[in-house]
DNA sequence: CCTACGATCTGCT
DNA sequence: GCAGATCGTAGGG
């Protein structure tokens, strides 16, 4: 089993992490239905130090309480009302450093996830932005804060390797200075990465 | 209690 | 290209 171990998730750097998880398997076993992708998008978000980030610049309430537990977890907030948006926790317990799952290419179980997004033939349609990769996933966010360790969502390492490229942010143009940092990180030329 | 708005997506023009 | 959907979250009274 090549599943992502705890030491990966709790490391201080989620910038680096963001890039590392480029290229990674994402898997969901919801229902006794297994699919997965591999991830082709990220983003960063530095906890206190990030005005795009949910626990800027110390925001202690419900939602982002899991942002601060130990990194190899889940953390799922409901975006515009309907989007299931799906983030890694990293680092230390504290710290609230996180990563946005951004775009997927489906790998397993891609008929379920053309029947979750009620679509009915293969596109990049199925996985390529945030809400749709929960919806794909079937994740929502009552799976916020659990284990990326246990056996209903985790990340696999397949050696796979990919060319990367940078860019700003999405939809944090409010965040003055943080709009600027190349946080984004997606693979090239890969038709499932998000538009925009 | 009440209000404003968001780490988005879709459908229509 | 743009408006509308849709509702939990956060902050203020």
């Amino acid at each position: 089993m090549t599943k992502l171990s705890k030491d990966f998730y709790t490391r201080n750097d989620v910038v680096k992490i963001a890039r590392e998880l480029i290229g990674k398997e994402l898997f969901t076993c919801i229902h006794g239905q297994l699919t997965s992708g591999i991830i082709v998008e990220t983003e960063a978000y530095h906890g206190r130090k990030d005005k795009a980030c949910h626990a800027y610049p110390d925001v202690h309430t419900a939602r982002t309480e899991i942002m601060y537990k130990e990194g190899g977890r889940a953390y799922v907030y409901l975006c515009y009302g309907i989007h299931h948006l799906f983030n890694v926790v990293t680092n230390k317990e504290g710290k609230a450093d996180a990563v946005l799952i951004r775009a997927i290419e489906p790998r397993y179980g891609l008929d379920y996830m053309l029947f979750r997004r009620k679509l009915t033939k293969a596109s990049n349609k199925v996985s390529s932005g945030p809400g749709k990769v929960g919806q794909a996933l079937g994740i929502s966010t009552v799976m916020t804060n659990i284990s990326l360790l246990g056996d209903q969502i985790w990340i696999e390492d397949k050696d796979i390797n990919i060319d990367i490229e940078t860019s700003t942010r999405i939809g944090v143009e409010y965040a003055e200075e943080a709009a600027l940092f190349n946080w984004r990180f997606l693979a090239k030329n890969n038709v499932y990465v998000s538009n925009k």
